[in-house]
RNA sequence: UGGCCUAUGGUGUAAUUGGUAACACAGCUGAUUUUGGUUCAGUCGUUCAAGGUUCGAGUCCUUGUAGGCCAACCA
């Protein structure tokens, strides 16, 4: 049999292109640079199964670099909370990195920039620096210090280290072109001026490198062979090797930048700041609140590992602008929780039927699947008694033949019980039913084997014993967003478009086997959907999530008409 | 009034590098079902435009058009 042609990505199809021509397979080497200055979301878990990906598929490591550059926005919870998150994507990191570990090293090389005539100190202030830029379409003008001597170059810059000077009193510039046409290339800030405390370095400097300068070096030292990063950096790539080509020895491996269009989800919004607003403004609890859109948002949601890198797989890499309907998603988290996850019964919104011809104070274990896609099946014991709640929508006093669910004078299968007919409903003064009154078939019962317990009736309903019940919380999550692009809307914020049903608590019932259930355990309530333990809970109070619903034709055809 | 990047069903991604445009999601129809779930079967619909090269173009060439990115002492 002919093997499959596995179909390429682009980044794939320039590796393959590259170990075509020649380049050593043992030297493959890739990196996730994350700036711990927030939470991982869905996009960079496209990026992180892209990298590991890629270092599982050619068999090399994979550093974890945090892109430390700047401690003014970083923070070692994020730090904590990156690896934590990449761990619990299922993924192993070759080396922890940190670009502060190369401070020295970089500093070294911006001494022998100098030396070389190709860096220098500026002496201005930031606003006449942006002013000497020029535009995209006018060339910018050189800085008066452009100039200076490689002496006094030398002597300033180390005055810098030193903490001699105010933040803003001077930068490190490469020298290259201030008519480049690629903005990029006007003279560079490689080095500023920050007296702040760094997670890592503490007050050991002063100055620290920029972006531009530490990104391609930090590649370099790692001798990672490709280093990939979103679109958006594609015009940094020619800066990217200029510095580069200060250091490179050609015995070594030359680091390749390449560019991906970033994920866009629709819904929400996939923008570290974005998602820091929503934290700030208290929008959301934090970081992992489980409508946010970030890895540990997701994981306390109920999401699996295995479903998020589904997911990145599924969407794929490449350079076109994107939106991926969150549907695709949650197509991802049934998928994999249909397979794993128990089956148990809750009622969230319940409405109380008395059995009448079944014996008072009678309760009965009855048998359950806990999963009809389990190999072995397994089962529990459900208890079942005289009254039960069912869900308020399952039972209507009329309605057309559309209606599977329980009438007055039809017949419903209780899962795992018997077979029932409404009968009559009790209502208050207002007109409200308040009880359903039901008889059933004690012939009925599943898997008894009796001709009965096998009768076809159309719909089958969840239910729970009224005396049993454990009454927990229940989280009912919605989009955090009400359109499927907030950001596109150039005239409103982003805000504007918040959707304000996105959470919706009530107290749900469930049955009695959940009364031990622990965070993270993820069940599909049968009927409703998958819902996650939040770790909230208590002793007195299980609190869950819900992941999403269970795929509901019943609703598609109830719109139609 | 510049440079860089990108255009394939409603959405996302492929196409053995010039040889029958495919896969997944979404939608729709039906079957099965003690979850209106799952599963199964079927169905809808696509190469930005116009030229050109070629026996043959989503792929190569030309000219357009549309969208994104680029002027932080952020990454």
């Amino acid at each position: 049999m002919a093997e499959e042609v596995k179909s390429l990505n682009f980044i794939e199809h320039i590796i393959e292109e590259d170990l075509r021509g020649g380049f050593d397979k043992n030297n493959l080497r890739f990196r996730f640079p994350p700036e711990p200055n927030g939470y991982l979301h869905i996009g960079h878990a496209s990026s992180i199964c892209l990298n590991f990906g890629l270092g599982l598929d050619y068999q090399s490591p994979v550093n974890l670099r945090f892109d430390d550059t700047n401690p003014e926005k970083e923070e070692r919870e994020f730090v904590d909370a990156i690896k934590r998150d990449v761990e619990w994507l299922g993924f192993e990191w070759d080396k922890e990195c940190y670009a502060s570990d190369y401070f020295q090293q970089l500093y070294d090389w911006a001494v022998i920039l100098i030396k070389q005539g190709k860096a220098y100190v500026d002496s201005q202030d930031a606003a006449t620096i942006a002013q000497q830029k020029g535009t995209p379409t006018t060339p910018g003008s050189d800085s008066p210090f452009r100039n200076r001597s490689v002496e006094e170059n030398l002597e300033l810059f180390e005055k810098m280290k030193n903490g001699e000077f105010q933040a803003g009193e001077h930068v490190l510039r490469a020298k290259i072109d201030m008519a480049h046409q690629n903005m990029l290339m006007r003279d560079p800030i490689m080095y500023r001026i920050m007296h702040k405390e760094h997670h890592r370095t503490g007050n050991d400097w002063c100055i620290y490198p920029m972006y531009d300068w530490t990104h391609g070096e930090s590649d370099y030292i790692e001798q990672v062979s490709h280093s990939f990063c979103t679109l958006e950096f594609a015009m940094h790539r020619e800066l990217y090797d200029w510095f580069l080509d200060q250091v490179y020895d050609t015995n070594k491996v030359r680091p390749k930048q390449r560019e991906f269009a970033r994920r866009n989800l629709s819904h929400t919004v996939v923008s570290k700041r974005k998602l820091l607003r929503l934290v700030q403004e208290g929008v959301v609890t934090g970081w992992d609140d489980p409508r946010m859109p970030t890895i540990s948002g997701l994981r306390r949601r109920g999401y699996t590992p295995e479903s998020i890198r589904n997911f990145a797989d599924t969407i794929g890499i490449a350079k076109r602008e994107n939106l991926i309907d969150v549907s695709l998603l949650e197509f991802c988290a049934r998928e994999h929780l249909n397979k794993i996850a128990p089956r148990v019964m809750a009622v969230l919104d319940p409405i109380k039927v008395v059995i009448t011809n079944y014996p008072e104070g009678q309760i009965e274990e009855l048998e359950a699947e806990n999963n009809p896609e389990e190999d072995p099946l397994t089962y529990r014991k459900v208890p079942f008694s005289r009254e039960i709640y069912i869900e308020r929508e399952d039972f209507r006093e009329e309605a057309n033949r559309k209606f599977f669910r329980l009438k007055l004078g039809g017949e419903v299968r209780l899962k795992n019980a018997y077979i029932i007919k409404a009968e009559s409903v009790v209502k208050d003064e207002d007109g409200h039913i308040t009880e359903v009154h039901c008889t059933y078939d004690p012939l009925s019962r599943s898997g008894s084997g009796t001709p009965e317990s096998t009768r076809k009736v159309k719909g089958t309903l969840h239910w729970v014993s009224v005396a049993k019940a454990v009454p927990v919380e229940v989280r009912l999550y919605d989009r955090l967003f009400s359109v499927a692009e907030p950001e596109e809307d150039k005239e409103k914020d982003f805000m504007d478009f918040i959707n304000p049903e996105s959470l919706k608590v009530t107290t749900a019932y469930a049955e009695p086997s959940l009364k031990n259930a622990q965070p993270e355990e993820r069940y599909q309530f049968q009927r409703l959907g998958y819902f996650c333990v939040d770790r909230d809970s208590t002793e007195e109070k299980i609190v869950f999530n819900k992941t999403v619903g269970l795929r509901d034709s019943w609703a598609k055809i109830e719109n139609k008409s």
